[in-house]
RNA sequence: GCCCGACUAGCUCAGUCGGUAGAGCGUGGGACUUUUAAUCCUAAGGCCGCGGGUUCGAGCCCCGCGUUGGGUG
């Protein structure tokens, strides 16, 4: 079976698989002998599932993290395989697939969702994919009944409205042998405040924000003319993306007088502010705490 | 199922599991985690924020400079982590983290005070220099000198809260002598060299690093390919994230490679094990030195390690998770040597420092047949100083942090004729999502057409003989 | 009937390489000669069909309707 933890060498009966038909045109199937899908396009490419397709594919049932922040906030959080993390909330769960390939086959995903119907729509996704062992996920508001974990994860990750309602919460339930991080994802620079103020009464240190943004760069090649003054009143070749490659019509050399060269800019759909990511650093406790 | 604490939303879950027992790889027997152990490389974080890297080895005095000195036996044992002052004697006790420390009154109003009044001169700190010296002498704590300069202060009441706040941070960082020990990973080694030597990491920023391991779906379990100038910073964060499952092979241009990060990690044995180098030159020998190699001995001193023939037969044997490049040389050149050994639908991730080296692969691979989703990125990232009432960036760091590309790669199919640009059924199954209408892959077909048998993808591929099990299926032909 | 796209400039278009701030026509200005005008040069013109619902107080979100193109009955 395919999973986000593990590559399979073959497509099986099952298996859920990303379609390719473009690079804005990925969608999630699973794979049934006898079933067919249309396609228009001439061709189409299978994907092994990974976390990164999955955030570029997954239904949305809410606004999701996207792979810039999914990355810095996993290296800010010191996750890797045998950590144990808790998430609230759950959303449509694009960062959870990522931490569980990232936190398996030792580690578990504890991850909270306060919205009935997206709860057991991701518990129902998490089983879908094979990767239940891995997740505990519970419908459950925290900032009213907090997360009912005492001494037992490594890092905790808030995506809430009101994050500081729920910092005590997440402290009792970070394990206090260790030193262990937090992070909060919020837009708004109001909520990072009132964020930082609780964890500071609640003993938290090294707090921390960042902001990271993913640019996305096109690179195409121009033909651009060169200034010279015998030329300059005649016909100019026209300034013309060129293409290279794969054999198309508009694989010819530059005319003359003019010059063909790379020219990279950033995408201009690229998104823009997502949140701001607060990190903190929990210490652990005094020895004498410890003794008892 | 899971022997986690069971979803049910009702009962407060509380669950104390032992923290050995799942991280078996990790932690070395008979050793909490979180602990300083002897031979253990540690950063060091000093008052003044500086930073400094060293291993600990017993029965040695560690120079602090002006923070004072202290033996490294003091450390052993003690968790990381935490500040510890250093007290007269040579003691090492932790010292108390108050967040009014570095806050200043959150609550105060800015408005009760100005520097309308406050005139810069030197005699408003009524203490010398000399008697300064000679309280640091004498060994007072930190604490007590801090404490008989700002009673020396003529001006001090005079300032905001935030003023004073800000006065105080600059005389903890001259004068308390006190450090903390934090434990070194990938992250904090990042940023270190980032910020001490950047070149040495090649300016590989913590957020480009850590979108490098992602695209690369680095893991437990991965089988990768590695080829890594970043004096093993790159290898340091992928051996991480695999946490002792799975395998990197590190491919090199000279004889032997720096990976001193590696080493800095404290990487158990069993992690280390799972790491294999080979020179370039031993990986795809040429044909005439194949009798030369294959006659000496294999000379290296580790046999646990594999051989380099083995290894080589290992690359050779292709089917690799995915491919990471993070090289000063020709980006392209090193992506064409080692990309046949990758198995399709595996990512391929190229690191350079700056953009418009990573142009041309770029291009390239977006004409080729055997990348799909050939992206090239950069980040803008951005860190804030977060203090109530005194928010505001800290620096600017955008553009410096190096440049990835990023691709899939898959097995190029047949050229397509002109003329198949009709409607091509495709046999695999429906869609998951039936809620879901834009872009939706398309119905159930209704009509009787072709045979629903999956095709098995033929590798037309360029890279002959990497063995790979083909998993993305390019259905090129015509069912009509 | 069902399915899939597309709706931004006065009009009409824009590709499975991660090509929707890119163009063409038309329009204005200039040069030129072949002057009921042609050719060349150049300039101006862009915020995305309408409505509703949702996401955190960031949409690569969803639904409906309209217009339009294609496919299939």
């Amino acid at each position: 079976m395919s999973t986000f933890e593990r590559y399979s060498a073959t497509i099986a009966e099952g298996d859920l698989a990303i379609l390719y038909r473009g690079h804005s045109d990925l969608y999630p199937i699973v794979i049934k002998s006898g079933e067919f899908v249309n396609n228009n396009k001439g061709y189409v490419i299978i994907l092994h599932p990974t976390p990164e397709l999955w955030t570029l594919s997954l239904p949305h049932r809410t606004q999701i993290l996207y792979q810039a922040d999914i990355s810095i906030i996993t290296s800010l959080l010191r996750l890797k395989p045998g950590s144990r993390v808790l998430e609230s909330g759950t959303g449509s769960g694009s960062f959870s697939h990522s931490l569980i390939r990232t936190i398996a086959p030792t580690g578990h995903l504890h991850t909270f969702e306060y919205h009935e119907g997206r709860a057991a729509e991701a518990k129902a996704e998490f089983e879908a994919h094979g990767l239940a062992q891995f997740a505990t996920s519970q419908c459950r508001d925290v900032c009213k009944d907090g997360f009912g974990l005492t001494n037992l994860v490594d890092a905790a990750f808030l995506d809430l409205p009101a994050p500081w309602e729920a910092v005590a919460s997440a402290k009792q339930a970070l394990r206090k042998d260790v030193a262990t991080r937090l992070c909060s994802f919020s837009p708004c620079i109001e909520q990072v405040a009132r964020t930082v103020e609780a964890l500071t009464q609640h003993g938290f240190t090294n707090i921390e924000m960042y902001e990271c943004l993913l640019r996305e760069h096109d690179v195409r090649n121009v033909t651009i003319h060169q200034v010279d003054v015998m030329r300059s009143l005649a016909p100019r070749p026209k300034v013309a993306a060129v293409r290279p490659g794969k054999g198309q019509e508009e694989d010819v050399p530059a005319a003359p007088g003019s010059v063909i060269t790379a020219l990279v800019r950033p995408r201009n759909d690229a998104r823009g502010h997502t949140s701001f990511l607060t990190f903190a650093t929990l210490l652990p406790q005094a020895e004498e705490a410890d003794e008892q | 199922m899971s022997a986690e604490p069971q979803p049910t939303p009702a009962p407060a879950v509380s669950a104390v599991t032992p923290a050995a027992d799942t991280t078996p790889l990790e932690a070395p027997a008979a050793s909490k985690p979180g602990i300083i152990r002897a031979g253990d490389h540690v950063l060091l974080v000093l008052p003044s924020e500086n930073k400094r890297m060293l291993q600990i080895k017993p029965d040695t005095t560690v120079e602090l400079g002006k923070f004072g000195k202290f033996q490294t036996n003091a450390l052993i044992g003690k968790p990381y982590g935490v500040p510890y002052e250093i007290v007269k004697g040579g003691e090492l006790v932790r010292a108390e983290v108050t967040p009014e420390d570095a806050l200043g009154e959150a609550d105060s109003d800015v408005k009760d005070a100005n520097n309308k009044n406050i005139f810069d001169d030197n005699a408003n700190q009524t203490l010398t220099h000399e008697e300064i010296a000679t309280l640091k002498a004498e060994q007072a704590s930190g604490h007590e000198i801090i404490a008989k300069i700002i009673s020396s202060h003529s001006e001090f009441d005079k300032k905001t809260e935030f003023s004073k706040a800000k006065y105080i941070k600059k005389k903890r960082q001259t004068f308390l002598r006190q450090f903390t020990p934090v434990q070194l990973d990938a992250a904090t080694l990042c940023d270190f060299y980032f910020n001490k030597n950047p070149a040495k990491t090649k300016e590989m920023r913590i957020d480009i690093l850590s979108l490098l391991l992602t695209s690369a779906n680095v893991r437990a379990h991965s089988r990768l390919l590695i080829y890594d100038d970043t004096q093993g910073m790159v290898t340091a964060a992928v051996l991480e994230r695999m946490g002792g499952f799975g395998e990197v092979v590190v491919v090199h241009e000279a004889l032997s490679q720096n990976l001193d990060i590696v080493r800095y990690m404290n990487f158990p044995q069993a992690t280390l094990d799972t790491l294999t180098t080979i020179p370039v030159n031993r990986a795809f020998p040429l044909p005439e030195e194949m009798e030369l190699w294959e006659a000496s001995a294999d000379t290296r001193e580790n046999k646990t390690k594999p051989s380099f023939r083995e290894t080589r037969d290992n690359i050779h044997r292709g089917g690799f998770d995915g491919l990471i490049v993070a090289s000063t040389a020709d980006p392209h050149s090193v992506v064409d040597l080692l990309s046949p050994y990758v198995a399709t639908s595996r990512p391929v991730v190229v690191y350079h420092s700056a953009l418009n080296m990573l142009t041309p692969l770029c291009q390239s691979m977006r004409a080729s047949q055997s990348y799909i989703l050939v992206n090239l990125l950069t980040t803008w990232y951005r860190p804030y100083q977060v203090l109530p009432q005194r928010t505001h960036p800290t620096m600017n760091m955008s553009g410096h942090g190096g440049a990835l590309v990023v691709a899939t790669k898959v097995a190029p199919g047949p050229a397509l004729p002109s003329s198949l640009t009709k409607q091509e059924l495709i046999a695999v199954g429906s869609s998951t999502q039936g809620s879901r209408k834009r872009s939706k892959p398309a119905n159930p077909a209704r009509g009787s057409s072709g045979s629903p048998a999956p095709k098995k993808a033929k590798v037309g591929d360029e890279n002959e003989g990497d063995g790979m099990e083909v998993d993305p299926v390019e259905a090129g032909s015509s069912q009509v």
